[in-house]
DNA sequence: GCATCACTTGCATGATAGCGCAACTATTCG
DNA sequence: CGAATAGTTGCGCTATCATGCAAGTGATGC
């Protein structure tokens, strides 16, 4: 279901034009979810992404399929619920890459307010699982 | 002449679209062109950049200007030539990112092939500075 | 001054990427 | 079974971006 780290920059140099690391978080979308993903160590599932980035369901999950493509995330299904999580590298190339998404500046703040939606997303959870779906209603009005 | 590293990766954050760090680095050409001058700890002239990575001086150009804007790199003149160099970071956060752009596997060899062509056309230097303009010709055909 | 050289930039074009919408799959529950 | 739920995917649109070309800038040297 996913590729190593080292596999993920490595094809950034693939002619065939392969996504990589680089280009995987040059969206600024994509950044937040993996940012949110290393800053908290825990797994999400897609629709607590969605309340906590509040964007839609449809893009959340494109955006989350382009990063497990790049190697960065894994998926796995629980029921009707899909669970991403961080693909821990062993290597200091991925180690770096954490490193760096973690201390990338939060000027603005963007960070720090999905972080509290999210803590308070993650209250609703029943046993550590989500049991629910998107909370949030008319994104993007 | 140039933003910081910390800058650089803030801004990836600003809603108006200020490029950043992963942005400029999502492009193949410009990942080549900064871990040339990482991996060499050179400063290169623009047209030594043209007869490394074989690739246009207008796009060189271009490219070299999106890693300025970016707070990567800086450039100065000297006569007819530009020079440019990484901007040292001194924070973890400029570290890690150069140990990164360091650590990208090269399994094409594309680095590597640069790196030589780099070697022989360091070479040419007179005084340890370029005296000349872009060796390649018909670039493309 | 004027030609040359190193480099930059404005504009047009083509390729790529993200978004919105709608249709789809898959799982659960009554 | 059928309805509801969680998530995915294909299509069309738009915006962004890399490229090619051509014109421009500024420094050097005859």
């Amino acid at each position: 279901m996913s590729l190593s780290i080292a596999n993920s920059l490595s094809t950034s140099l693939d002619r065939k034009g392969v996504g990589n690391a680089f280009k995987a978080l040059s969206d600024q979308t994509r950044l937040r979810m993996l940012r949110l993903l290393v800053s908290t160590g825990s797994e999400l599932c897609v629709c607590e992404f969605v309340d906590t980035l509040q964007e839609r369901i449809y893009n959340i999950s494109k955006h989350l399929k382009v990063l497990e493509q790049a190697g960065l995330i894994e998926g796995s299904k629980e029921g009707r619920w899909v669970y991403y999580r961080i693909v821990e590298a062993n290597d200091p190339v991925g180690e770096a890459l954490y490193q760096l998404v973690n201390s990338v500046p939060d000027f603005d703040e963007v960070f720090a307010i999905d972080r509290e939606r999210f803590s308070k997303r993650m209250e609703l959870r029943e046993d550590g699982r989500c049991k629910i779906g998107v909370q949030t209603k008319n994104l993007g009005d």
